[in-house]
DNA sequence: CGGGAACTTGATCTCGGTCAATATTGGTGG
DNA sequence: CCACCAATATTGACCGAGATCAAGTTCCCG
């Protein structure tokens, strides 16, 4: 492990909303939808999270932590794409999550363990924080723990989405599907452009999805064919057609079957 | 909605440890798993709960609440089984969850909305609190706000197995998985006994898995000639032999990949 | 440039989906 | 108690989406 680099000015790992920021301590690494985990923070309050964490960074295909490992530490990304992961023994892997600058990981634990393995997509750098700490700050911060509760639900929320998505959508269909939560993730965190840089490679594609690599890019081929994306090079895409490809991934239509 | 009958000696619907229960109310509708929610509550606190909540009574095939409903009410099932599920507009639906006595219904919400649609598998009661009351109380009482928690933390668990079960699982590996999961919800709750009563059509059971109800009838019957189980009736089933069951399942090996 | 990794494309196979009969089953009324 | 009936489950025959196996091709990085 590396000597980590912590200064009490240091809080680029933490997020302040750009809008609301009168008063706030400056920050401009954690931008969009996972913000709000310190929204409701004060500079004491910022400060005092602060001195709980240190800098910490890994390469690709380095590991965060492992299923089943003990979870001691809490990270907040502030650099970088994971992706959370769990595995049969046979090597059959189902990819979770795909967490970018500003997501919490490694958050919560179930009963002290971390239920995910979680690696570097590209290089990371992430604020880790002691668990016992995070979660004794988050005790004397209802606010936080507000906030924080807020994240948990956005996850779950998230988890029963992608299990429609693997449970119920065709191939073509689950690759759209993939490409508008990357697109609104790059959005999210202003990280726009005209173009999509996946960061997955087919194989990570597919394990996300619950398809074969093979699958995954004939889905890529039939989508261009339709006009309905562009592939620059490896790991960009252009969506060109960004309501047919909606329509497409059924992101839409999620209501209830009626009884 | 009929009238609701609530008194204050009412603590059925509130869950108290068999072992630990010196001084506690008695309950004993409870039993197993989702028992925690209320353990750190003393006389004063479960009192104070329940005086938010009243019962409510379900018939099978009837909605609790549906998805994208605002969320006003939060659920503890006191009688029967409940399943959560997401529908795309087209019929196609993924059953996220199979709930039981003790386990709690609606919450977390996301965005003050349900994430689901939860619907009585059989009869169901259940004791309904106010959310909002819900929540206030959660945050005057921080053990039970953490017990919340570990809740939480445990559905999102289940939800990242249940992933990999209907990504990465083949046919008869996915119905072994259920047969295991309703073993485990059964023996948690102290429903016991030789057979396993599903409570699940093959249609529903389907939709759990990701399968059609003929491929589910299709893994039925092999693991019957593997002489695995036994089917007694149309929703019964005898377990014969556990660990074959279990391996068949996958259920154990769920390690990371190595990189 | 050159070489290895990642991607695309093609040929073939197979598991699970679809369509179509039966067969059970459990509930109801005679 | 039994006969009947609708709902559910099983089984069979066939089909097709996606997996598997196998070349080629492109991309990227030194």
């Amino acid at each position: 492990m590396q000597t980590l680099r912590v200064t009490a000015n240091d809080t680029s790992c933490l997020s302040t909303p750009a809008g609301k920021g009168k008063g706030r301590l400056p920050c401009d690494t954690c931008p969009g939808r996972s913000l709000g985990i310190c929204q409701p923070l004060d500079d004491a309050g910022l400060a005092e999270l602060l001195s709980l964490g240190g800098r910490r960074r890994w390469q690709r295909h380095e590991l965060l932590y492992r299923a089943d490992d003990r979870a001691f530490m809490v990270y907040k990304i502030t650099k970088g794409f994971v992706i959370e992961s769990r595995a049969l023994d046979d090597g059959r892997r189902q990819i979770m999550s795909i967490r970018a600058v500003g997501d919490l990981c490694g958050y919560p634990a179930f009963a002290g363990s971390h239920m995910l393995t979680a690696e570097a997509l590209t290089e990371v750098e992430a604020c880790a924080f002691d668990r016992r700490k995070f979660e004794a700050f988050a005790a004397r911060h209802p606010k936080f723990a507000e906030s924080l509760a807020a994240d948990t639900s956005e996850k779950l929320h998230r988890a029963s989405e992608n299990m429609l998505v693997v449970g119920q959508l065709k191939s073509t269909e689950r690759v759209a599907h993939f490409l508008v939560e990357m697109a609104e993730l790059q959005a999210d965190r202003h990280l726009g452009g005209p173009t999509l840089t996946l960061h997955l490679t087919r194989q990570e594609i597919a394990d996300y999805v619950g398809l074969t690599l093979e699958t995954v890019s004939r889905s890529f081929t039939k989508l261009r064919d339709l006009h309905v994306i562009a592939l620059i090079g490896a790991d960009g895409v252009a969506l060109l057609d960004r309501p047919a490809l909606a329509d497409i991934s059924k992101t839409s239509g999620t209501s209830p079957r009626g009884s």
